[in-house]
RNA sequence: GGGGGCGUAGCUCAGUUGGUUAGAGCGCCGGCCUGUCACGCCGGAGGCCGCGGGUUCGAGUCCCGUCGCUCCCGCCA
């Protein structure tokens, strides 16, 4: 039998799947079990829909063949459970269904069990008038999961493991697991705590994911090691982002980045090639800055043009005078151009606020018009400098050039945003292509302004490519590389240090001195000091994986049991509150709140 | 923590300028129906208009608060 499903061995309620009811069957006598999907009751025929996790069959109750059999089909109801046995049939030509895989055949019953009554679902498991919304859908999820995009997605999530699973054991690694229970690291993310019963007054952490677990496997000679690993992180959700998710984690020892590198492109290509994608690696590699100054994100979506043009040095000795900015060489304009629309002048308010939504003081607009620009800001303007605008963006009449003025990175970051917007509002995205590309050369540290200290643009383990001069953390470069797939981090990972002195000086740029660090990492240190090989790694947002594959924009649509954007379950209820028995176990106050 | 959107029947939604008894499709219940497949036809039930307060002669509609869902910013080593 082919397709993606096994071949039964006979049971008690079926030896054959619903969408396995092909012509091949017919002439044979079947059993198959599932759902009632729907029922057509004609009074004297009655045809019920029979539904699996593969498909659908058509049974027909014929009142001439067994009465009581039919009988108890009218009383059928939605999503009843079902067992029935009959022969299997060609429809004759007239009666064939050619939507349904099965529609060429159908079974006639012969004998019928009813394995369990449904209620009338809350929802249509086939809704056609209009989706569920999503409330609904979660505090039904085992419903919800019955219904057709929820089982293709967590089926493509199946393959997409399978695959990941065949490929890294063929490269000899080994899936190993790591505790879930462990110890709070604070860096990064929050943690969630778990207070522990047996030493009060401690708490383990939820892993944010297994980084230095997966560094001391290295350190223990397993030299492969892969995990499809759960992660937590007590952060506020979106659409791409649970406190609880899954990452593809894997490392790797006597590895420099290149080697990580080919390996992974050979991880995506073969994935994806299994998934009926069609990618060739080496993907394109775009410098962490140049991916900033041409993008305004360190996640570029590649696959449409309107790239962000510097035009600081045109504009900065001029009465306009602006640090940073911006906006489409050839991309978006020729889009314009193409005749579809013009930009009103509500549009273009409209885009203005977006930008001040970004974080933009304002937002400058002019369109070329002949040898110069239709704009507020021309007549600040001279020809020489407008002719400088129009070379240096390469604009052609009708042609659109938005300005934001500010610092690069904050200009850079405020029209990458509206790039973004533009392209998907434009229709300039290509939605069939697949762009991969690696982010590397990134900066080992980031300034933060605010609280004026040094923080680990990727983590603290990462490795720089030179070494770091604690005097200009800033010119650190790491051996970094981030996998970018139309626009969306799909992961990121480094070569990590493996010299507990580097290490050291990392912690100390963090402002993590010698006591703290031993305190916190100590254990990490003393291992790379018992001989570490040199290794590095990746880590990939599973979820986010799956759900480009399955073409939806959130990850609750490809997990199982999501939480809701406040961070419940409405399934389940939780989180929730317990007993005072559990929290005295736990050696944890009730906070008792007085009236008044 | 901040901003936007939504909340009306089991589900998806409409509801005009504040004005009679709040509607539709699907689903559900009953009846009829032997080739349907989103079956069809006839009949029916079903509403705390999220919750609380306010304005008003009168509130699903306006105002304030609150809860829930959702998107975004912050945050996410």
């Amino acid at each position: 039998m082919s397709g993606p499903f096994p071949a039964l061995r006979p049971n008690a309620y079926r030896d054959t799947w619903c969408g396995q009811a092909l012509p091949d069957r017919v002439g044979t006598e079947a059993r198959v079990a599932g759902w009632v999907h729907r029922r057509r009751d004609h009074g004297g025929l009655i045809f019920i829909d029979l539904r699996d996790r593969t498909g659908i069959v058509q049974l027909v109750f014929n009142p001439d063949g067994a009465p009581d059999v039919h009988q108890m089909a009218h009383g059928l109801r939605a999503e009843d459970v079902l067992s029935v046995a009959g022969e299997v049939v060609r429809r004759s030509e007239q009666t064939v269904n050619p939507d349904l895989p099965t529609g060429e055949v159908e079974m006639l019953v012969a004998t019928a069990e009813v394995l369990a009554d449904a209620e009338t679902p809350p929802f249509e498991i086939e809704a056609f008038s209009g989706e569920v919304g999503e409330d609904a859908r979660l505090r039904h999820r085992y419903l919800d999961l019955r219904r057709e995009p929820m089982q293709q997605a967590l089926a493509l999530r199946h393959r997409v493991t399978t695959a990941m699973r065949d490929f890294l054991g063929a490269e000899g690694f080994y899936e190993i697991e790591t505790p879930v229970l462990t110890r709070s690291t604070p860096e990064g993310a929050r943690d969630f705590l778990v207070p522990s019963r047996l030493q009060q007054g401690s708490f383990y952490a939820l892993p944010q994911s297994p980084q230095l677990f997966k560094q001391l496997l290295m350190v223990a000679g397993f030299e492969r090691y892969f995990q499809i690993a759960r992660c937590f992180r007590d952060e506020d959700l979106r659409a791409d982002r649970q406190p609880d998710f899954t990452q593809l984690d894997l490392e790797m020892s006597f590895v420099g980045v290149e080697d990580v590198i080919d390996l992974n492109e050979r991880l995506i290509a073969q994935v994806l090639r299994e998934m009926g994608l069609e990618v060739s690696p080496p993907f394109p590699r775009i410098a962490y800055d140049d991916a900033i100054a041409r993008f305004g994100t360190d996640r570029p979506d590649t696959r449409f043009g309107l790239e962000i043009v510097d035009l600081t040095d045109i504009l900065e000795g001029t009465e306009f005078n602006a640090f940073g900015a911006v906006i489409g060489s050839g991309g978006a304009v020729r889009g314009l151009n193409a005749g579809r629309r013009d930009l009103s002048r509500a549009e273009l308010d409209g885009l203005i606020s977006e930008a001040k939504e970004l974080g933009a003081k304002g937002l400058v607009w002019a369109f070329r018009e002949g040898d110069g620009w239709r704009a507020p800001i021309a007549k600040f303007l001279s020809a020489e400098e407008l002719s400088a605008l129009n070379e240096r963006l390469g604009a052609d009449e009708g042609d659109l050039m938005l300005i934001a003025a500010d610092q690069p990175a904050r200009a850079a970051a405020i029209l990458g945003g509206l790039r973004q917007r533009l392209g998907r509002r434009w229709d300039l995205i290509e939605e069939s292509e697949n762009a991969l590309s690696w982010i590397v050369e990134w900066p080992l540290f980031e300034h933060n302004p605010e609280e004026d200290r040094w923080e680990a643009l990727h983590h603290p383990f990462t490795s720089p490519a030179a070494g770091i001069d604690p005097a200009d953390p800033g010119a650190a470069r790491a051996l970094a590389y981030d996998m970018v797939w139309n626009g969306v981090e799909l992961g990121g990972g480094s070569i990590r240090i493996h010299d507990s002195e580097v290490q050291r000086t990392a912690f100390e740029v963090l402002g993590i001195g010698r006591e703290e660090a031993e305190q916190r990492f100590g254990f990490l240190l003393e291992a790379l000091r018992y001989g570490a090989p040199p290794h590095g790694g990746i880590a990939y947002g599973l979820d986010r994986w799956v759900a480009l594959l399955h073409g939806t924009d959130s990850i609750r649509d490809v997990i199982a049991f999501p939480k809701t954007a406040s961070g419940g379950d409405p399934l389940t209820g939780a989180p929730a509150a317990v007993d005072e028995r559990q929290l005295r176990d736990l050696g944890l106050q009730t906070r008792v709140k007085r009236p008044g």
